[in-house]
DNA sequence: ATGTCC
């Protein structure tokens, strides 16, 4: 990005001057002078585009990890009012709706697990469906599909997946409300009829993890971790029915912002009003697949702790947290003094409660919520907390982020060599796609320890805690 | 991200 064009409000917060008569939201994009310099051209222009959008409250955001990304840039956070025209875009929520990542903690050290690492991926690689248009064992009528629809990880758990103990460390502690499944086509549906359990392809991913560094001890204690403790972190979302929601919603928004007369930048920032028919209907269909995806991960928490009582009889596998990056939530937060409803669109970007938040578990109450930035499969990942006086209503980044394309990446790496150099470092790695390794090779990613340092300093969230991968189960 | 182009 030419940062020539930006200016510096801090060291780790930069905006684009308007020009005389643009109209528009502030525009701020957070990071260090490097890690903007790296970032693609595509995510300012996207991000000011998001801020050209009816009734946008405050600043349209850029996270450290952004990257380009459908319409909004993957890494942006913008919000909105409903009443003031504010609107809902498909393409603001990411076409995966409520990717996120679940992390379990283990009562297992590195030490004693290290002997059966091989034979745990090989067997979680059978035992955890991946890949593009992989089913699992599971199938559903659309008609169960509506009660996954309407009651998330707590159907899952009422089925057998997992335990009630989980619930409470969820996001929305497992089910969201206002989800209209009757706003959900039946293609979706059908889409998704043998896809509950899977983790799909692309960046998504099941990693054991070890806990390599501590940043913040007290933090730490009060989130169960220590050094050389194994985690598991499962990144997925809702699948083909997120994706088919998306798809038609985009297409329905197209035609809205059309008979409304809404100016859209570009067709990819197709949006609808809060308050109208069709943005009503997205939020109903959106709350929807939210809960498909809570349920889902659910359901791979199951698996995977199936899968660790075969090779490690006394494995103990607890939610730390589960939560979302590509979501639309309303909440409510205070703006220049007042207190307001806002809609707060997190696409590649996760939710960052501090201490004291209301919906935050008893457990987390005094240190913020855990954050989790996945980090891309040969490097590691972060586990943060949430601060006080987030500048970003209440969001930071979700991950390293892309620095190249898939294509580009496809041209410079093989995932057979990339697999092979990642175990000579401890790293196994199991796909069905060499392809998809390739695209996923580390070097495409963003340094994710620059991430966490700049989402850091720039105060939106603190370092607890640093994993290094140990199997990486990936789509 | 995605039955990786209905």
């Amino acid at each position: 990005m030419d940062i020539s064009q930006l200016q510096a409000l801090q060291p780790y917060l930069w905006t684009l001057p308007k020009t005389a008569h643009e109209e528009r939201a502030e525009v701020l994009l957070y990071g260090s002078q490097p890690l903007l310099k790296s970032m693609d051209e595509k995510v300012l222009e996207q991000i000011t585009n998001v801020a050209t959008l009816p009734g946008i409250v405050g600043a349209a955001m850029a996270m450290p990890d952004a990257h380009w990304g459908y319409g909004f840039p993957i890494g942006g956070v913008a919000a909105f009012d409903a009443e003031q025209n504010g609107v809902i875009s498909a393409g603001g929520v990411g076409f995966d709706i409520s990717c996120g990542i679940r992390c379990l903690r283990s009562n297992l050290n590195l030490a004693d697990a290290a002997p059966l690492l091989q034979q745990l991926a090989d067997r979680l690689f059978e035992t955890i469906p991946a890949g593009v248009g992989v089913e699992g064992t599971l199938q559903f009528t659309p008609q169960q599909l509506d009660q996954v629809l309407a009651y998330g990880a707590h159907w899952a758990v009422k089925q057998g997946y997992g335990d009630t103990a989980d619930l409470e460390f969820i996001e929305e502690n497992g089910c969201v409300a206002g989800a209209q499944p009757y706003n959900v086509s039946t293609l979706a549906k059908q889409r998704q009829q043998g896809e509950m359990g899977t983790l799909g392809s692309g960046n998504h991913y099941l990693e054991v993890q070890v806990v390599e560094h501590i940043y913040d001890q007290a933090t730490a204690q009060a989130f169960g971790l220590h050094q050389g403790q194994l985690l598991v972190s499962i990144h997925c979302g809702s699948r083909g029915l997120g994706h088919q929601i998306g798809t038609e919603y985009l297409m329905m928004f197209v035609k809205a912002a059309n008979q409304l007369g809404i100016h859209l930048p570009e067709r990819e920032l197709a949006c609808a009003p809060i308050q109208s028919p069709a943005g009503q209907q997205y939020i109903g269909a959106m709350q929807a697949a939210t809960n498909c995806a809570l349920a889902n991960r659910q359901i791979l928490t199951h698996l995977a702790r199936e899968t660790f009582g075969e090779i490690y009889p006394h494995a103990v596998l607890e939610t730390l947290f589960d939560v979302s990056h590509n979501t639309c939530k309303k909440e409510t937060h205070e703006f220049h003094g007042q207190t307001r409803t806002l809609y707060v669109h997190r696409k590649g970007a996760t939710r960052a409660f501090g201490p004291g938040h209301p919906q935050l578990p008893a457990r987390y109450q005094t240190t913020g919520q855990p954050i989790i930035i996945g980090g891309s499969m040969g490097t590691g990942s972060y586990i943060l907390a949430g601060m006080e006086n987030n500048p970003a209503f209440a969001s930071c980044s979700h991950g390293a982020g892309r620095a190249i394309s898939r294509n580009q990446a496809l041209k410079k790496w093989q995932g057979k060599e990339l697999i092979k150099e990642l175990k000579q470092q401890g790293i196994l790695i199991r796909t069905r796609s060499m392809r998809g390794a390739a695209e996923e090779a580390p070097g495409a990613y963003k340094d994710v320890d620059i991430v966490a340092t700049d989402t850091e300093k720039a105060g939106l969230a603190r370092r607890v805690a640093f994993l290094k991968p140990k199997v990486c189960i990936k789509g």
